[in-house]
DNA sequence: GTGTGTGCAAACCGTTTGCAGAGAG
DNA sequence: CTCTCTGCAAACGGTTTGCACACAC
């Protein structure tokens, strides 16, 4: 039952702070694997997920699971074309919960992630 | 090329239409499968992505994808319990992706998903 | 008749899990 | 020594795809 230090996990908290991206555990993976090369994948699911239950992250729900190392409930910006997932500056607004607390759900937070297309994408590609 | 008419697909898109909950591939399958026997999960597949693309349809992103026949831009409580998703009548803020529109990113739309407990479940499991 | 849509089954991708062995306390 | 964590590989669930046939036009 007591959580025990890792390295493995270790690295895969520290690679999830030091990435601007919200990384996917596959990015993750593809990133510690030079430095750790018997690292698999289950290691790196099961962290993600003790770490978020344990606080440390949060998990960005999507088709595939992003994780985030900014506790404080934000917002986020999707590009649709490269699926590249960064924060907003726009504030999270607890007054949303408070006001969507009715027909007698009991609210937890929210999900607030604007899609678009991202500056690097909209250069390269004009058109479609 | 030409877009043809297909039974299958007025009838995936009439059940999405029907279900007050947003409903997902699977579900529709389910719903159909008595009248439809023939029916497979591929074709689902394939009109609800067709007709998404032509407009009629709303695709709501998360890991398992759900369909709205809703498509006037508006947001959603999702059951972190029983993973039903449903309409808020919290209104859609527009003026949020003009506000967002900072950064050279360009913002086509947003999801606003509040995630917290349905009535139902809260009186089934007061714990946990 | 031409070509889109369908049913079926296999493939695919992200994620989870069972197991035996490695490592932390 | 105990018990958690790991690597590996198999399994899993949602989704996509290749193929031959059916059906709309």
């Amino acid at each position: 039952m007591t959580t025990r230090f890792s390295q493995q996990r270790e690295r895969i908290y520290k690679a999830v702070c030091a990435s601007k991206e919200h990384p996917s555990a596959q990015m993750i993976y593809d990133t510690l694997r030079p430095e750790l090369p018997r690292l698999s994948l289950g290691t790196v699911y099961r962290n993600l997920h003790q770490l978020a239950q344990e606080g440390r992250l949060v998990e960005i729900g999507g088709p595939t699971a992003r994780f985030d190392a900014v506790l404080r409930p934000h917002t986020h910006i999707r590009c649709r074309r490269c699926q590249r997932l960064i924060d907003t500056d726009w504030p999270y607004d607890a007054a949303l919960d408070r006001a969507a607390a009715a027909k007698g759900w009991s609210i937890q937070d929210h999900e607030l992630i604007f899609n678009g297309i991202c500056p690097a994408c909209a250069e390269k590609n004009t058109n479609i």
